[in-house]
DNA sequence: AGTGCGGCCTGTCCGC
DNA sequence: TGCGGACAGGCCGCAC
C-alpha cells in the first residue's frame, strides 16, 4: 500500500498523538508479520515516552531512549490513532497503548510489513543501512543518480523502484516520475543521458512531495491517521489508466509488466 | 557485483 | 451465487 508519501502522510498524522507520551502497554494480538514482532518489545518499551517520530524512506522509527521501534506497513499496512472504545479488528495486529489513552494501532492484513525493535542507532539496522539518500533530501541529486545508473542495464523503472538506489519511490510513484520525465519504464538505465537523468531526479522530487501535500493516494483502503483519504488519486497521470488516453499526446496508455510490477506509460510521450 | 525471481499473506475483482 | 485465477501500494534472500 504505502509509498514514500504515504508513510509520510502517516508519521505527520500520528506525531502529535504520540510524541512526549509514555507508553503504559502494549497489546500483541499477532506477532506472526515477515520477521515476528520481538517478544521483548513489550519489556523494552514499558514506560518509556516517544520522543520523536522519524522517517527513512518507508520505515517509520519510533525514538525512544532505550532504541527505536523500527515500523514497515508493507503492502497493506497502516496505523491509526485510536481509543480504547474502538474493538480491533481482524487484522489489528498490535496496539501501543500510551498514558493519555491514546492507542497507536498497527493493522495489516497481508503481513508484509514489519515491527521490529533497536537498542542501537536505527540507521545501522540490517534494513536500514544499505538504504540510498532520501529522495527530498539534496543528497539525491544528477550527480548521485548519473553515477548509480551508469553501466547498469537494468530497466529504468527497476532502480527507481530499488531502495538502494533511493528509497520510497514504489510502483504508483516511480510510472508517475518516469511519466514526467518522458522516459521509458523499459530503458536501460546506463543508456540515459545525464540531462534526463536530472529530469527524473527532479521529477521524483516532485511527484513525492506533492503527493505530500495531498496527503497521499487512496486507491483502495489508505487513510490518513485519522481516516481521512489522501488525495492524489485524482492527480495521477499514467498509473492505473492502461487503456486510457495520454493526458499530454491523447495516445492509449500502455501497461505491461516489469520485474513482476505492472508499468504504465505512454509510448508517444515516454522514449 | 549485478540481475532475476520465488515467496511471504489476505482481500478483491473478473470471467465463467 | 460459487469458484478459480489474476492481481494488488513491498522487498528480502537466494541462485546464477
Amino acid at each position: 500500500m504505502p509509498e514514500l508519501p504515504e508513510v509520510e502522510t502517516t508519521r505527520r498524522g500520528i506525531l502529535p498523538h504520540i510524541k512526549n507520551h509514555s507508553v503504559k502497554q502494549v497489546v500483541v494480538r499477532n506477532r506472526q508479520l515477515r520477521w515476528p514482532i520481538p517478544a521483548s518489545l513489550a519489556k523494552q518499551l514499558e514506560n518509556e515516552k516517544i520522543l520523536d517520530v522519524e522517517r527513512r524512506g518507508k520505515y517509520l522509527l519510533l525514538i525512544t531512549a532505550r532504541g527505536s521501534i523500527i515500523i514497515h506497513l508493507g503492502m497493506s499496512g497502516s496505523l491509526r490513532i485510536t481509543d480504547s472504545k474502538t474493538p480491533a479488528e481482524k487484522h489489528d495486529h498490535l496496539d501501543i497503548v500510551f498514558s493519555n489513552g491514546n492507542i497507536l494501532r498497527y493493522r495489516d492484513p497481508r503481513k508484509f510489513g514489519c515491527v521490529l525493535w533497536t537498542g542501537k542507532d536505527p540507521g545501522q539496522h540490517k534494513l536500514l543501512k544499505k538504504l540510498g539518500p532520501e529522495p527530498l533530501s539534496d543528497d539525491f541529486n544528477a550527480d548521485y543518480f548519473v553515477h548509480a545508473c551508469a553501466g547498469r542495464k537494468q530497466a529504468i523503472k527497476q532502480l527507481v523502484m530499488n531502495s538502494q538506489i533511493v528509497p520510497g519511490v514504489g510502483n504508483i510513484y516511480a510510472n508517475e516520475a518516469l511519466f514526467m520525465a518522458g522516459i521509458h519504464p523499459k530503458r536501460a538505465a546506463g543508456k540515459i543521458s545525464a540531462a534526463r537523468l536530472d529530469k527524473l531526479v527532479q521529477a521524483i522530487k516532485q511527484v513525492l512531495a506533492r503527493a505530500i501535500t495531498q496527503g497521499g493516494t487512496t486507491l483502495r483502503d489508505f487513510t490518513q491517521a485519522e481516516g481521512q483519504p489522501g488525495y492524489f488519486a485524482q492527480e495521477l497521470q499514467v498509473y492505473g489508466r492502461a487503456g486510457q488516453a495520454c493526458p499530454n499526446c491523447q495516445q492509449t496508455i500502455r501497461q505491461t509488466v516489469l520485474g513482476q510490477r505492472s508499468a504504465f506509460y505512454c509510448a508517444h510521450c515516454q522514449k
